[in-house]
DNA sequence: AAGCAATGCAACCGCCCTGTG
DNA sequence: TCACAGGGCGGTTGCATTGCT
């Protein structure tokens, strides 16, 4: 346990990556795949080991990550999912396809949790500085991320008696099999009505929780209150790999570009839902009156959070259908799980030829003029001016101009046999089946 | 202009989980 | 069943940049 054994290994460079390591590891990947990430640097040519390859084709040079900074409504997101999921930051990043992990992670310690303390909100415990201050709260120091996660999923700590279950977040109701629950409510110091979980064991009920909130579950997993599978509808390759292992090319849902059909416009045209209203809907959020009459506002255990905008009613698409549900779990898990080879020994296997195209286009301007192959290969398909301009437009202009090199196909024979639609559509159609999942809620 | 502090972010570290032999 | 290796995650660190004096 512990360190990998290709750290022990001597002469590995480490630290800041150089533009001929990006490419090295981008031209490997683009061609075949990571694969087990312990043989790329040996495949790829490089003096790193197997684990900074990965993180650095995660968190940098994936193709379908967002750049530029966070949207507010993106920050709202965060700050709501990290109400329920605490520091979690691979499943909140899973709820905001294009960014990653050590992202979130990096805004929410450098910036969010200011916000939130400005606004008199405790940020670890989501509640009103004054009532945490004075609260037990302090007595429950944080030992490590898992039981941080706990205790943050621990929403209303008003209860937490021994022997009982954490709370369900948002006072969720789950129904869990062979172990029998009931639901109890109560009352936080602001009179929030909230709805406790009661297992038979604390440990059975906090699993069985954790569980279900980052797992395909199926719908009847939950008595109609938590919607996991909408929480979820981004992959956690974690789980995804091991609870679901997705092949390498074999997803049999249409192509997808994070990046572009995820972008500030899609982002408010499906987000809403999960946002402050579609929280208070399904998860028992108290919607309040706003001190300012521009801004929505919800309270959280006491704590009132703002969003801005008028993205909070847009929830229309509510034809509702669960088997659209789950068909939208499923694509999603599949769509961002895995940009490589299940198996590294085929390295020969030719990786799709638009994943050269699309790379092109996520790589910043900077790398551009750094890298002469890939400006070359960029002028291939975009002027300079253009490249540059879809890093720093809104991501708008993804949804309406680009139907072809943003696409990040991961099944290329999908495509042969279902034709392509135009990739706006099918973007199109997958924010409308989430709308739809949401709006059945 | 120089020095310092604050900030942001990329990368590393250490641990846990899972699959495999 | 156990040990091991690899993948993944969250926390932390360190460097580069920015802002202020």
């Amino acid at each position: 346990m512990g360190r990998h054994s290709c750290c022990y290994k001597q002469k590995l460079r480490k630290g800041l990556w150089s533009p001929e390591e990006d490419e090295k590891l981008l031209r490997h990947i683009t061609k075949y795949g990571h694969g087990c990430w312990s043989s790329v640097p040996k495949q790829a040519g490089l003096q790193r080991c197997g684990k900074s390859c990965r993180l650095r084709w995660i968190n940098y040079l994936r193709p379908d990550l967002k750049r530029g900074t966070f949207s507010q409504e993106e920050e709202n997101l965060i700050i709501e999912l990290h109400a329920v999921l605490g520091n979690r930051w691979s499943q909140i990043a899973a709820q905001l396809p294009g960014r990653t992990d050590n992202e979130i992670k990096n805004l929410w310690n450098s910036c969010l949790k200011k916000k939130l303390r400005q606004r008199g909100i405790d940020p670890v415990t989501h509640k009103p500085l004054s009532e945490v201050e004075h609260g037990e709260d302090k007595s429950q120091p944080r030992t490590n991320s898992k039981d941080m996660a706990s205790s943050e999923l621990n929403i209303n700590t008003n209860n937490p008696k021994p022997g009982t279950s954490p709370v369900t977040p948002r006072g969720y109701q789950l129904e869990m099999e062979g172990s029998p629950t009931k639901t109890v409510n109560s009352s936080d110091n602001n009179g929030n009505t909230t709805t406790n979980l009661m297992a038979s064991t604390t440990t059975a009920s906090k699993g069985f929780f954790l569980d279900k909130f980052s797992t395909n579950s199926q719908p009847s997993d939950l008595v109609g209150h938590l919607p996991v599978h909408q929480l979820n509808y981004a992959s956690n390759a974690r789980l995804s790999s091991t609870s679901n292992p997705t092949p390498w090319f074999t997803q049999t849902t249409q192509a997808f570009d994070i990046n572009s059909e995820f972008s500030s416009a899609a982002m408010s045209s499906f987000l809403p839902p999960l946002t402050a209203s579609f929280l208070s809907a399904s998860m028992g959020y108290k919607p309040s009156v706003a001190d300012s009459p521009s801004m929505a506002s919800f309270t959280v255990n006491g704590s009132r959070y703002w969003e801005t905008g008028a993205s909070a009613n847009n929830n229309s698409n509510s034809s509702s259908n669960s088997t659209e549900l789950q068909s939208n779990s499923s694509f999603y898990d599949n769509n961002s799980s895995s940009w490589g080879l299940p198996d590294c020994s085929t390295p020969e296997k030719e990786a799709p030829l638009h994943l050269m195209e699309s790379q092109a286009e996520d790589i910043k301007w900077s790398e551009y003029l750094n890298n002469p192959l890939l400006m070359a290969a960029a002028l291939q398909n975009q002027t300079p001016q253009s490249l540059y301009n879809m890093d720093i437009k809104s991501e708008t202009h993804f949804l309406t101009n680009n139907s072809s090199n943003s696409m990040w196909t991961h099944n290329q024979q999908q495509q042969q046999q279902e034709p392509l639609q135009n990739p706006n559509m099918c973007a199109a159609k997958d924010i409308h089946r989430l709308t739809a999942a949401y709006g059945h809620v």
